[in-house]
DNA sequence: GTTGACTCCCAAAACGTTTCGGATGATATT
DNA sequence: AATATCATCCGAAACGTTTTGGGAGTCAAC
């Protein structure tokens, strides 16, 4: 309501003396800073958010990009996790917005709009491709960003990412220390970093002991695509008697496919990234997870060092992926 | 990078021109306009947003609040709801910022930081309760803003809600015919005004039909929140064969309870929400949904006319319920 | 009585845009 | 030939803050 120039004036003190008791510098003495605090607080004084980002040439905004694939939008957790963010970010005076890219846009434009018009102070990218235009883009410009998620990108740059390569490598060794000798992967777009990654632990899994990583199918990274994958998959001679699955979600859609198919109910099962709701299935999901608590802090940690200039390599966390033992993974023992 | 003074340099033209020019004023010749607008696309120039904002006096920015319940956020669709709210938004220049309560901070005093600081131009909330301290203050200061469920408030607000008294009376009416005498109620906390609503559809049912209001558990609307809420209800001497389910969310921790007790696979269930996950689980859950398409560009639609100063009575959307008929809600003839 | 140090305060510039109120010619009207 | 009309353009103010570079006054030291 109020600004400053009719606080000082009722308090009869300059614009800059009000501004600077605000802001506790030494030069304004500790009576008037603290008349300055009273009738301020009395005013329900804030300054005005547009005039100090244009003089400060700040823009205390955050923007994560949203992706859209149609229909699905991240795990389900996600949104508490931006939530985390954006709490940790506002202890430090920035606001995060969300940035869904519109249709007939490209996420590129997106982010040009976003940094051309100096709307954002940095950015946070979730689900990066292996290459991806849009790390190519704010590295050109120099704009500060955190992804989720590696890249293949020749320039380092701040991450927190989970190691899932080491994750769905000790998975199925797990099933084949179980007695499981046909695994099978139900697999993410490969274009999308994380899910390589995953498919490269299976496959090196499964080279390690001289079995052919040959039950694989690739689809979209949802219920239905993993029911999808599933009815495909077990359709086939050599059906696997274990499946390692790139998300929980796609797992979902499996446990569906394995309740709707002869013998499903023998076929163990793991996903990725422990949703709570994965405790309420039938059976209960067993799942992997990222270590490592608040990732949503942790991300905001990041932006705000990224901003205030560490260099990338100090900002890229890899975190330890951990087994959640529930009841799917162990549903009998392997035939044959 | 570009601001409006170099543009205007490099283009032998008054700021005061260059600017008209792009914003499409008749006042500057066609030949000139099109120069200009050539040169700022050469040179990517956007203009800097603080500086409009500041000018306009305009925040450019719409909040919406995140509810801070432990381990809560909202339905699995939520986020999905916020990026097509968000996508609509930027179409008219608007982002949309997300504003979870910090610990320590009540749900008002963050209210009151966006409101101040003349950091937004409106605000969305979500999860309304029946006396919501939020739209109070909202209104007193004459901010505009939109709500995701009404309130008891006496002066009339925009909002979008479902007609969860309707829908959770219907329910219980097909029950009833469907032969259920004991119908239980796993409700939601009262103060939110959707949890009451539903739980007053399911009440005004059984007393339509002389049957008494008593099989009712109120808890956190969480998956875990529904299992507790189960396993009470289904150690009672006079368990019921029917549940209506505040929440799909709950709805899922009710089937965890029915695989887990005795005779628990001959009780029917059905949710509210339509989650995607309802069809995946198992039974397939049976739900009820909310009418009217796209809800995010709903709320932002609203949301873009309550800025322009659209009286609140005319907008304010009540939709009605729809079943969604899947299998968990005949599991079976009831007993008796 | 001059100098220096120190405390407390302030005027003015700057951030980059939008917009108000003309100014300047050229053309049409009387 | 004077006047009105029109098409283009522009200077300057304003939005509300932060910050630079002092200015005035007091006090102590020389």
């Amino acid at each position: 309501m109020a600004n400053l120039k009719q606080l000082a004036q009722s308090l009869g003190l300059s614009i800059t003396t009000v501004s600077r008791a605000l802001d506790g510098y030494a030069d304004v003495s500790a009576a008037t800073r603290e008349r300055v605090r009273q009738a301020a607080d009395q005013a329900g004084y804030r300054p005005n958010a547009s005039a100090r980002r244009l003089r400060k040439q700040r823009a205390e905004l955050v923007a994560v990009t949203l992706p859209s694939e149609p229909g699905h939008i991240g795990p389900a957790h996600f949104l508490e996790m931006l939530s985390g963010c954006a709490e940790h970010l506002a202890t430090a005076g920035l606001n995060l917005v969300i940035a869904p890219v519109p249709s007939g846009e490209s996420e590129l434009d997106m982010c040009r709009r976003f940094v051309d018009g100096q709307r954002v102070d940095a950015m946070l990218l979730v689900r990066t491709k292996r290459r991806d235009e849009r790390v190519e883009f704010l590295q050109s410009r120099g704009i500060p960003f955190v992804t989720n998620g590696r890249t293949e990108s020749a320039i380092q740059h701040p991450f927190i990412d989970g190691d899932g390569l080491s994750g769905f490598h000790q998975a199925t060794l797990r099933f084949q220390d179980a007695g499981h000798r046909r695994i099978g992967h139900i697999a993410g777009p490969q274009d999308y970093f994380f899910a390589h990654e995953r498919k490269k632990g299976w496959e090196m899994a499964m080279r390690d002991r001289g079995l052919p990583a040959d039950l694989c199918v690739e689809q979209a990274p949802t219920e239905q695509g993993g029911y999808e994958a599933a009815l495909a998959m077990l359709n086939r001679p050599d059906r696997p008697t274990a499946l390692v699955c790139a998300t929980d979600e796609m797992a979902i859609g499996v446990l569906r496919a394995l309740r709707e198919v002869e013998g499903g109910d023998t076929i163990s099962l793991v996903g990725h990234d422990d949703l709570p709701i994965g405790s309420f299935t039938s059976p209960a999901l067993s799942s992997m997870r990222m270590t490592g608590g608040n990732l949503g802090r942790s991300f905001a940690s990041l932006l705000l060092r990224t901003i205030a200039g560490e260099p990338a390599e100090k900002l890229q966390e890899l975190h330890a992926i951990e087994f959640v033992d529930r009841d799917s993974h162990q549903r009998s023992s392997p035939a044959k």
